[in-house]
Parts: structure tokens; C-alpha cells; sequence
DNA sequence: TCTGGGGTCCTAGGACCC
DNA sequence: TCTGGGGTCCTAGGACCC
């Protein structure tokens, strides 16, 4: 079984964490520049406050209604988080941090006749070692956990709300939304409509084939996932891919050196976060935009990369190589909003790689140099990940290349077969040898 | 001159998430 | 007047290889 801890309205909490006078009283937690409502207490979410609203739009409901608002503090929230996520970690030791303020746990081992109680402890202890109140959901899957935190906080008193797989949980998926189901977006439910499934019922009885033509490989996993079939591991150790800053500016800004100020500081927090997860990046990209929302002035949005020869982690090369990308697309006479930074192509540090991967990279290397002319690599694969499955333990990978959907019919329809039986067969599966390599 | 199978690697763009 | 920031994954398609 799966767990799903969710810190409610997390950054609001925080808030009152430090102004318990907040308690009760209806609170929102705007972006930066204070352009968007970001974070919203239930009392703020009754008023009607959507999330991501411009505050501009409501600044009259604000007033009117004594809302309290609070410009956002991440560097609170972040400490905040860390808490948290530690005295969850206290009870659990397995978990993967998905977000500031969610987690995943594995409860293999915990006693499923006392789960509900042992939940609430895990509520009551975080809430009193952090005063921030969560929820937790259970259920066989992520994508069920899921779900039940959803019930768990909409219709709960005590914030717990454990899914199995029964008659209750059909009656659940038939009163739902697509749009409920965490991975179904506005975009995906109306593809799914089109076609006549309406509910997540329908779609956890749906052909996972036919959803993957739809919605790829990602619905295929949603289906699987709702009846109960894990589909998405626990995820513990996660280093970013790709590292981000970006800032809109308060006031818009055409002056090409305020442009690079900006750019210098975005880049040397980038950095810091790189270093922070003893990274590497061998690329970078930067873009620049105008205000989007004022059409009455001149658009110009732009970006520009550059990969390295060598992966860098110092803060003064990465400024000289984006002030260079800066030239490129900067142009006068535009007003500016934005600049941002992204990091690219990271890569561990220091070595740290375990000995069973190099076992299987060596294998997959004589298997190129050692295959028989009348031997397919493909099949020899398949037996090599036959092999790789029975000592994991695990009937989960699948090969089929990306090359292979690709060339002709024919190869087409053998490219169905295969995925149809992976689909019959075990519905994770991999196209990628990086990631049959990350699983053994 | 035309036609195959079987692949790798990379990128842009479009989904989705919090 | 005022409209956030930071991520992930998948697919299609091109360049290239034998």
C-alpha cells in the first residue's frame, strides 16, 4: 500500500504557524510582486478566491471581507517543508518527497487492521512537533493514494481515508470527475469525453490500448493504476534534471545592463542549487519575455542555449556564458518582464555509481560486439532483461525501441503486438536502456 | 536508380504536476 | 495599473549509422 501525505493549504499554515491570530480567519498567500493568489485558507476558498488568481481581480472581495494577505516567504515555507518531511521520515522510513509540501510513503509492514489509527497518530505527532495540519490517503496504487487524499480532506474529520479495491471504490470513481484522477488535465478529460468515457469509472474499465492511442503511455498507466496495478515506484533518492530561475520584474524594465543585474543574480542562485545537489550542468539556456498580458505593446519573447564541452558548476563562467546568450537575443526598444535561467544537462559530481550497473553496462556492451549474424539484438536483449527480471524479482520491464514504432507498417504492427502484450503483461514498462539500467 | 531492416541520439513542443 | 515559478515525462521527427 501507498501513502499520500498532504500539508493543507501548506503555505497558509506556515503562516499561522507564526500568527496564530490566522486561525479561522480567511488568508491567501500572493506570488511574487504580489501579482497571483497562490495558497488560500478553506475561509478564503468558501469567498469564492480561486487558486492563481491576478489579486487585482478579487483586491474589492479582499477588502470587503477582511481577507488577510501575506506576500509569499519560500524561504519559510522551505524550512517549514524540511520539518515536515522529517518527522514523517521519523515514522516512515521509506518516501519519496514529491513536492514542498507532499509525500509518498510505502507502508509495506504496516498492519492493515490498525492502518487508520496509526495514520492519525502520524496526523497528530507532525501537527504538534511542526503545527501544520495534513492529510493522508491510502490505497494500492499512487495514483489511488492519491485519491483517497482528496476524500481524506474534502469529507474526513479525522483526515485519513484508506482505498481498497471494492465495491466502495467503483461507487467513488462513478461520482468523480476525470479531473479528479492526479495526471488528468482539462485537455485530457475532453479527449477522453470525445470518445465517450465520461467518469474515471469508465476509464478504469476502459481498453488500456485504445487510452494509449489517446493519451499515451501516460493514460495507459492511469488505467492500470485506478484498478489497483502499480504502475509508479516510490521514487526516493531524486536529484533534479534541470534547475530553473526566473523572476517577472515589478516594473518593466528595457535597459539592457538592469537585464544582466537580473540575470546575474538568477544565475548565482541557480548555481548555489546546483552545487547543492553536487551537480554538474553541461548546457544552459536563457530566454527573456515581454508582458504578455498588455497587447497593446510590442511582443518579443526569445530564448538561447549553449552547451559545453565540459560540464561546470562555477557561478562566474555560467554569468560570462549567459551574458554572451544575452547579446544574442537581446533587442532595444522592448519592454521587459521576465529573464530566467535553465540549467542543463546535470550530471553527478563526484562518482557515485553502483557496482551492479557497470555488471549490466558490460553486459550490454559485449552483447553489441559478441552478437551471431543469424541472432537479432533485440531478441538477445529480451532474454538479457528476462534475465534481469527474474533476479529483481520483478516481471515490470519491456523493450521495444522508439526506432522500431517508427519505419513502416509492418514494423508498426509488430511494435502493437509488442506493446500489447507488455500491456498484458506487466503495464511499466521501458523503452529507455538508462532507465532499465536506473531499476537493476 | 531504387529499395530494407534495425537501430541511436537529439530536439522541440506539448502534455501534465505542485 | 496590477496577471507566479519550478518541475517531469512523452512523442514525433530529423540526422545519422551499419
Amino acid at each position: 500500500m501507498y501513502g499520500l501525505v498532504d500539508c493543507n493549504n501548506f503555505y497558509v499554515s506556515c503562516e499561522r504557524v507564526f500568527n496564530p491570530l490566522l486561525k479561522g480567519q480567511p488568508v491567501v498567500v500572493l506570488s511574487n510582486n504580489d501579482g497571483c493568489i497562490i495558497a488560500r485558507s478553506n475561509e478564503a476558498k468558501a469567498l469564492g478566491i480561486p487558486m492563481g488568481a491576478p489579486l487585482h481581480l478579487y483586491k474589492k472581495l479582499i477588502d470587503q471581507k477582511n481577507v488577510f494577505t501575506y506576500s509569499s516567504n519560500y524561504t519559510l515555507y522551505g524550512d517549514m517543508s524540511a520539518r515536515v518531511m522529517d518527522s514523517l521520515n521519523y515514522f516512515v522510513p521509506d518516501m519519496e518527497i514529491y513536492s514542498i509540501d507532499e509525500a509518498f510513503i510505502s507502508l509495506k509492514g504496516f498492519n492493515l487492521n490498525s492502518l487508520v489509527e496509526e495514520m492519525s497518530d502520524i496526523r497528530k505527532l507532525i501537527y504538534q512537533w511542526t503545527g501544520i495540519p495534513t492529510s493522508i490517503g491510502v490505497g494500492p496504487t499512487k495514483t489511488l493514494a492519491k485519491l483517497a487524499n482528496k476524500i481524506a480532506k474534502k469529507y474526513t474529520s479525522n483526515g485519513v481515508y484508506i482505498v481498497t479495491i471494492s465495491d466502495q471504490l467503483t461507487q467513488i470513481l462513478d461520482d468523480m470527475k476525470l479531473e479528479d484522477i492526479w495526471g488528468i488535465s482539462k485537455g485530457w478529460g475532453a479527449r477522453l469525453r470525445s470518445i465517450g468515457i465520461n467518469t474515471p469509472l469508465q476509464l478504469q474499465q476502459s481498453d488500456p490500448c485504445q487510452i494509449r492511442k489517446l493519451i499515451s503511455v501516460v493514460g495507459e498507466r492511469i488505467v492500470y493504476e485506478l484498478r489497483g496495478n502499480s504502475c509508479l515506484q516510490l521514487e526516493e533518492v531524486v536529484n533534479k534534471k534541470t534547475i530553473t530561475v526566473s523572476r517577472s520584474f515589478g516594473n518593466m524594465i528595457d535597459d539592457k545592463d538592469d537585464l544582466k543585474k537580473a540575470l546575474a543574480n538568477h544565475v548565482v542562485r541557480a548555481a548555489e542549487k546546483l552545487r547543492y545537489q553536487d551537480s554538474l550542468c553541461s548546457g544552459i539556456h536563457i530566454f527573456i519575455n515581454t508582458n504578455r498580458y498588455r497587447k497593446q505593446d510590442l511582443q518579443y519573447s526569445n530564448g538561447a542555449m549553449i552547451n559545453f564541452d565540459e560540464p561546470i558548476d562555477n557561478t562566474v563562467e555560467i554569468i560570462n556564458e549567459s551574458f554572451k546568450l544575452l547579446e544574442n537575443i537581446y533587442r532595444s526598444n522592448y519592454n521587459y518582464k521576465k529573464i530566467g535561467v535553465v540549467l542543463l544537462g546535470l550530471k553527478q559530481n563526484k562518482k557515485n555509481v553502483i557496482e551492479n550497473t557497470y555488471i549490466i553496462q558490460s553486459n550490454l556492451f559485449t552483447l553489441n560486439q559478441n552478437l551471431s549474424n543469424n541472432s537479432k539484438k533485440s531478441d538477445v536483449c529480451m532474454k538479457l532483461f528476462d534475465d534481469i527480471n527474474s533476479r529483481m524479482g520483478k516481471k515490470t520491464l519491456f523493450y521495444g525501441s522508439q526506432g522500431m514504432q517508427k519505419r513502416s507498417k509492418k514494423i508498426k504492427q509488430k511494435a502493437d503486438k509488442w506493446s500489447m502484450r507488455s500491456c498484458y503483461k506487466s503495464p511499466s514498462y521501458t523503452t529507455k536502456w538508462n532507465d532499465v539500467l536506473k531499476v537493476y
